[in-house]
DNA sequence: ATGAAAGCGCTAACAG
DNA sequence: CTGTTAGCGCTTTCAT
């Protein structure tokens, strides 16, 4: 492999200097410039990042640990935050969990031994954060994406999931339905959590009493939306509408429907979170709570580097980027039989207006 | 940050003997070992990779370049690969190209100066491989995944897509269907035009002369499929089938017939390579070649490690991978009412037969 | 079995 | 402006 010594010596100048043309740190004059400038084209040298991080404590690397990029809401997180990254000239070390505390340690332990700048982290729901703080007190900044980790004190770019439940249900209200039920994430997740608070708030608000037997909880995966949709279907007092608070367990939930012969929205209306996998268009017959998930990565990744380059400092951060609803006719049960109209797609904002 | 010298000090020996302990690289009496292992965990001491690797020649990190993880098809094959990896102790630094070579070349040199042990790349469209040839050269190891690299010589680790195209094509003629139109991907790609030569052999075989206006470029974005299914819509000799060559343009096609008003399969019957984003279950009507994608990323990580490793050796290998016919019943124009039943799959091998 | 010491490839003072 | 030099944190001989 090619060194900045043999760079230099082919040149006839000092290592130093070398380094001063590669890096811009100190004026080089033009003719050494040429003479390094043709050394490095003719031995092909390829400057070295990995002894470079020995002095300055940096490695333009980003980890970012996800639960599993094969959920359709993380590519587009991924691309965000990688698209700002790499302008800024870092890398993403990547990683998933499969909501599983010990791998997230594990990877968290790899990321640390590579020392990366930071870590993008969509924590797995535990309680158990120790290996957070721990590197956190080691000096890498953490950025914590989509749900935090609890009880750790990071900047956070979360969804504004209480809001997004809420208007997506009084939505449902407003069209006339009153017997909704719901199929929640994994409680001990936050995002899961507040979406069910935006539920119950959007009943409250219209005096619905909360039905038992229509708060279901499933797990963010598609099996739990099949399972608890199964459920629904046998239900003797089916609600007439359903809200979902994931894309996963929406794809479930409307394979159970068409096991059972239930119809949407003819028999049942559904308005769920996520779009679903591959975009809305092929779907948009369903009405859906939608996150700007490329918005997430990149306001996060911004974040954490401006933090690593000391851009950044103080107490941490926690932006709430809002949700739109997208709507379409699976809450509409007039609607059933239209063909191909478009949803429509409107700023939540706007969407407060009845 | 604590070093390893600060862990000697701490245990009262020479960091040579923390070395050891840390690596097993000799033996260390119980008593010291002991003693250090109590210091490091006092000190929170934390191996760091980083300049291990001045020494030691491998960074345990691989380099992904993916065109976009956006593409439904790429998180699985990330997948694959990442499990294999972490297995065996390495990272995987990501990056997406947007097919856009110079994007490319950018991130090449970006994972070089990082100085990955090996990279998984998903080539971008171009015969300028030049940077390929010039990282091989610099002893690192490429394995290509779902395309290669024209013009260099690299392992790989393919589906067969001939053989894909050519057995699905086979079922449409099977299945009555002999006005057959294909949307190809970019024919500079590899893929592309093996999956448009399995589709050629198949209409030979039958006898079948290919009609020149029912075979449509597509790019492999959704936006062609949706061109290019307005423009068989709009054809006053329609073809009774379609052939897709992949998932996401035969989203964009189904959205297109929709808005024109065209069913399939009464009016078109439509066999389609990849499933579709979300799995195949929402589209269980569908008949599509299902492609291994954990395979083929588990497979090619395998395949560079081992490179990486030194237990791999010799000429550069070439994997090809069989793809499933997977039946729905977009290509059976009498199942058109069918209300939800399960698609059958089968292996490649077995469809072979009437 | 353990310690001392010489680098790995690069950066950053510091002299000149 | 340019060259010299002293590390960065770790591994690895080589003596002991």
């Amino acid at each position: 492999m090619t060194t900045i010594v043999e760079v230099a010596k082919r040149a006839g100048v000092s290592m130093g200097t070398v380094s001063n043309v590669l890096r811009g740190t100190a004026r080089v004059s033009p003719n050494l410039r040429k003479r390094v400038a043709a050394a490095i084209r003719q031995l092909e040298y390829y400057p070295g990042r990995v002894p470079a991080h020995l002095k300055v404590k940096q490695t333009c690397m980003l980890g970012m640990i996800l639960p599993d990029i094969t959920n359709p809401f993380f590519p587009e997180i991924m691309r965000g935050a990688e698209d700002r990254a790499f302008e800024r000239g870092y890398l993403l070390v990547t990683a998933n969990t499969d909501e599983q505390v010990n791998r997230e340690l594990q990877i968290v332990s790899a990321l640390r031994s590579r020392r990366v700048d930071g870590i993008l982290l969509a924590a797995s729901a535990c309680n158990d954060t120790r290996h957070i703080h721990a590197a956190m007190e080691a000096g890498i900044h953490v950025v914590c994406l989509d749900r935090t980790a609890s009880g750790v004190d990071t900047d956070a770019v979360l969804l504004d999931n209480v809001r997004g439940g809420h208007r997506c249900v009084r939505h449902l209200i407003h069209a006339n339905y009153r017997d909704i039920a719901i199929i929640t994430g994994p409680l001990q997740l936050q995002s899961a959590n507040e979406r069910f608070q935006g539920f119950k708030d959007a009943l409250r608000e219209a005096k619905i009493e909360p039905t038992r037997a229509w708060i279901l909880q499933g797990d963010y995966r598609r099996e739990s939306g099949y399972r608890l949709g199964k459920k629904i279907a046998r239900l003797r007092n089916r609600p007439s509408a359903v809200f979902v608070c994931n894309g996963m367990m929406t794809v479930g939930l409307l394979e159970a429907l068409e096991d059972k012969g239930v119809r949407c929205p003819e028999d049942i209306a559904i308005a769920t979170f996520d779009d679903l996998p591959g975009g809305s268009t092929l779907h948009r017959r369903l009405t859906t709570v939608v996150q700007p998930s490329y918005e997430i990565g990149s306001r996060a990744a911004s974040i954490l580097m401006d933090r690593v380059e000391g851009k950044l400092t103080g107490p941490s951060l926690t932006v709430r980027i809002a949700p739109t609803l997208s709507l379409g006719d699976s809450s509409h049960a007039e609607a059933g039989k239209s063909t191909g109209s478009k949803s429509k797609r409107r700023s939540l904002t706007s969407v407060s207006s009845r």
